[in-house]
DNA sequence: TATATTTCTTGCCTTTTGTCAAGTAATTTT
DNA sequence: AAAATTACTTGACAAAAGGCAAGAAATATA
């Protein structure tokens, strides 16, 4: 029978170059956890304390702009690492919540375990970073969407490249994330 | 007389808790360099192995497009890190260019003399660390203004946050910067 | 199953932004 | 200084997106 952290284990090994034996000893500091639907990784005004790798379901961050309206800026799927940044590296309370789209599988460390082997374990310092690079540089593509796409656009390729998110988000959600209303996102997808 | 290098010290501590000692060890590491207005830290096709200190001067980053237009898709004030973080960190030749808007001065490390302190000086690891976490929530915050803010909004943030930028730079780079053509980036400033 | 709530769509009209083109102003090059 | 290039502005019109409200559809709750 498969071991199921091995999907955490290979997550390593296709994200960094170090051997079996370091990702399964990085595999295993991680604690399993579950959420279900609806419920909270993260709620505003805690500090962050969990580097989550999500191994099945979807997950979003959102918080209220000023006018009191939630915001989604970020969708999560399978096989990715889910935190919120600024909360938990610099150890402020966040302003984002962190939620279950559906029900959720996977596994964490807090931020002191993750701090131990960032300093302890050359194999994972070069895992921490990497994942530090990857979400950037996700960021980054999703800034230059934001300039050099239209609305249209942005939707096909959110479409493409997180089709299971459209399948079980509410239109608001993804209305938000794309930076248009839902009105306009309704008559978008009936264009389509 | 203020050794120059100072600035880079003093940025370093304010990056990071390390000792006087240790800041200018990691600063004693970097390579001074001048880059002219008009001249590239990083052209496309190449790979970005400078990782910069910019102590004095304006930089940007832009990419073309498909339709051929020119995208500025970042901005760099004085006292900030410099690099693209996808061709330095992976190793792959960059889309973008990072040019000097005017003339430019300060210190660069290369790829293997920054691996070679993240992987043995305990304090520079804290540090890099701690860049890439600062780089990547401004680019959060960037996307989270494009998604929730009008290009007025965002016009007046850039004006607070990067006024220098708005002084040395043409109208053409800010309207891209902002997702806006020149045209709009125009009338926006007549009713301001 | 009935009721309530949330989600989504659509019409009407307004505002914002884009496109294209012409013209002025400023800067750079010769 | 003249010529050329680049930067910026503006007008007229078109396209994209928003605001608001009503109603239909789907889902959740009682």
């Amino acid at each position: 029978m498969l071991e199921k952290r091995d999907l955490l284990i290979n997550f390593i090994l296709d994200t960094v170059p170090v051997t079996r034996d370091q990702a399964k000893e990085i595999a295993n500091s991680f604690h399993p956890i579950q959420i279900k639907k609806g419920d909270f990784l993260l709620r505003e005004n805690n500090i962050n304390n969990d580097y989550f790798y999500l191994e099945k379901g979807l997950m979003r961050t959102f918080l209220f702009n000023l006018k009191g309206n939630e915001i989604t800026t970020d969708f999560f799927t399978e096989n990715n690492i889910v935190f919120e940044v600024t909360s938990f590296f610099n150890r402020v309370n966040s302003e984002a919540n962190i939620q279950a789209i559906t029900d959720c599988f996977g596994y964490r460390i807090s931020y002191d375990e993750l701090n131990s082997l960032f300093h302890n374990k050359p194999a994972f310092r070069d895992f921490g970073r990497a994942i530090l690079v990857k979400e950037f540089i996700s960021s980054k593509k999703r800034n230059y969407g934001m300039i050099n796409r239209t609305a249209e656009e942005r939707y096909q390729n959110l479409l493409t490249s997180k089709s299971q998110i459209l399948q079980h988000a509410p239109l608001k959600y993804i209305a938000s994330y794309l930076g248009i209303t839902d009105s306009t996102l309704s008559r978008l997808r009936r264009k389509i």
